[in-house]
DNA sequence: ATTCTTAACGCAAAATATTTGCATTAAGGT
DNA sequence: ACCTTAATGCAAATATTTTGCGTTAAGAAT
């Protein structure tokens, strides 16, 4: 519950780390998440997050500059992961199991609205630091499949074919991409076995 | 009834679409894309539009509701496709052009700005319908190639495998692609002629 | 062409949100 | 325990957004 991952070792930050800094920025993000779920983004403002979370509007202003910046803040700390992706033993049936999830989240509702809030922050590079998380997590895949003495894909080219279409899809259309979509994509990384290259 | 040539059979407009209304609307379009291309997108605010456009700011927020909806109007509209793509002679060279301008256009910082706009716009389908342009281009591409006898590209693949990288990359980094790797995916479309798979 | 109806606009006041100066609190170091 | 200073709270100042109402002009009817 300690929801910090400011492991004590990062003492690089420029700012405070201790308990009251720590304390609002907790209250604030749980008051965001909680606006932000029962209120389906419908017009939430940072009075009414200040007064969520027991602070003055002030406080969030100084801290993060203005909404946008607070929402993609909390945005990419829910998009940062907390787990390793499930090993099911195999690359193969990992990046599919993985890829599977990762559709299902990104392109639900509020996946949808994460990624609109980060890619809005246009100061840092919130964006690039999401695909690193992307990309980090198929680079455990990988180290894995090493581990085992399998062959690694190449993550660039999941990125390019796999992920990339499942983004594209759920950001600028409305349809959900079904699990016979994805596995398709990884197909033509992982082609299947007794079929040869069908394409109808 | 001297002035406007407006076709009098397209009355289906719920919008007024008389001469003042769409006077109002070119000036604040106008406006806005004055104050973007000169403040690359720095807090760009109504009343700044308003004043520029000669108009009160009452009347841009009761059109156009705020400034994210605004935004993502002017959008749509520079990114609304003003002409067809250029017509090379062959499919393959149609598409590698469409797409190499295709790319320069996204990935500029007006491009990512502009896609921001859209995808910040979550009441109407403006999303989609930008993905619409692009489908329109290709499926134009294809008419193309059926007319001078050639086999047309399957459209999702190209979406999905050529477009879907470009927009995920100008999205979610900050490199633009080079026209190398544009071409590398067409690649997968339409494989080179004398190599075979040399991935390196 | 004139009149009628009404959507869209301008104006100004009210409500709300954002910025800023200053006093106070507490974190981290001496 | 003391010192330094980043971060906060408070409140005033400023800017933005909303709203009521009178006016303008577009589109239809006469």
């Amino acid at each position: 519950m300690a929801g910090l991952p400011e492991s004590e070792v990062t003492v690089k930050e420029r700012v405070r780390i201790g308990g009251r800094s720590a304390r609002i920025q907790n209250a604030v993000h749980d008051a965001v998440r909680k606006l932000g779920a029962l209120s389906t983004r419908n017009q939430i403002t940072v009075p009414q997050i200040a007064a969520e979370a027991g602070v003055t509007p002030s406080t969030i202003y100084r801290r993060w500059g203005d909404l946008s910046a607070l929402l993609a803040d909390v945005a990419v700390a829910r998009l940062r992961p907390i787990a390793d992706p499930d090993d099911t033993g195999a690359v193969e049936t990992d990046l599919r199991a993985f890829i599977e999830q990762y559709a299902e989240e990104m392109s639900s509702p509020v996946g949808q609205a994460l990624m609109r809030d980060v890619l809005s922050a246009l100061n840092q590079g919130l964006p690039s630091a999401c695909a690193g998380f992307t990309c980090d997590h198929l680079t455990t895949l990988n180290a894995r499949a090493k581990a085992r003495g399998e062959t690694p894909f190449d993550i660039d080219e999941v990125i390019d074919h796999v992920v990339a279409p499942i983004i594209y899809r759920a950001l600028f259309s409305d349809q959900m991409p079904t699990l016979d979509y994805c596995n398709r994509l990884i197909d033509r990384i992982y082609p299947p076995a007794r079929k040869r290259r069908t394409a109808s």
